[in-house]
DNA sequence: TACCAGGTCCTCG
DNA sequence: CGAGGACATGGT
């Protein structure tokens, strides 16, 4: 392998031990099934997990954490009950387009849908009008328990400042996919930890003084040499 | 009060 | 393609 190349693994590496170190396990994606990951995926596209939280309860409450019982409901009930949500009207529309989805093609059944490879599994995911590449990467990685890199915002700001800047979501995927090991659990731990670090520190104005990264930051020393 | 939060789609150039 | 707007609530 090239140095280049044995230099990224490397550093990938650091900042997983480094950030783990600091923050330790996450528990990241708090829920109970399978059907309640997706769910939130979608309901939290662009939105406080708080507010998501409430809307699974209604949910719940009303046993609608269940696609057969989803696929009766209508579109406007739905909306309301995930109000909190936010988006609520095409939030409500991305998950009856999914259980419409798994009913035409799979019969409802998630194992089913689930016995696809990782890509070919995306890639129908990625069809459906509501899954983005983000949401259907949090379905493979949480739900299906098939090991992808999930990137959002925060991983975007986070790699950009470091000094990984990717331009696209797929390169960035593709700079963990290729150095790491292809490994359930520590794609999850990643990714549960890249948030935690974005929310707490590498914030829009980010904290640098304070952040466990920032001896490797490309953006620290930049501010540093700024004698800021 | 204004800004932000675990995105995605559509439209236009 | 890529930028820009729409979608919407709840917390600070």
């Amino acid at each position: 392998m090239l140095k280049v190349e044995e230099d990224i693994k490397e550093k990938l590496e650091k900042i997983y031990r480094i950030l783990f170190d600091r923050y330790g396990k996450q528990h990241w994606w708090p829920v109970e099934s399978r059907e309640e990951t997706i769910i939130g995926a979608i309901l939290t596209q662009n939105t406080n997990w708080k507010n998501v939280e409430k809307a699974l309860v209604n949910l719940r409450k009303n046993n609608l954490l269940d696609f057969r019982r989803l696929h009766s409901i209508n579109e406007k009930e739905l909306a309301s009950l995930i109000r909190s949500s936010g988006y609520y009207n095409q939030k409500s529309k991305k998950i009856k387009n999914f259980v419409e989805f798994l009913s035409k093609g799979y019969g409802l059944d998630l194992d089913d849908l689930f016995r696809l490879n990782v890509d070919s599994l995306r890639t129908k995911l990625l069809k459906i009008n509501g899954i983005g590449k983000e949401t259907a990467d949090s379905i493979i990685l949480y739900a299906a328990n098939k090991p992808i890199f999930v990137v959002d915002t925060y991983t975007k700001r986070i790699m950009d400042r470091i000094g990984f800047k990717e331009d696209s979501y797929d390169k960035l995927q593709e700079l963990f996919m290729k150095n790491l090991s292809k490994d359930v659990e520590m794609f999850n731990e990643y990714h549960a930890l890249l948030v935690r670090l974005g929310k707490e520190i590498c914030k829009k104005e980010p904290l640098c003084k304070e952040c466990c990264l920032n001896r490797l930051c490309c953006y620290y020393s930049d501010r540093i040499n700024k004698n800021f």
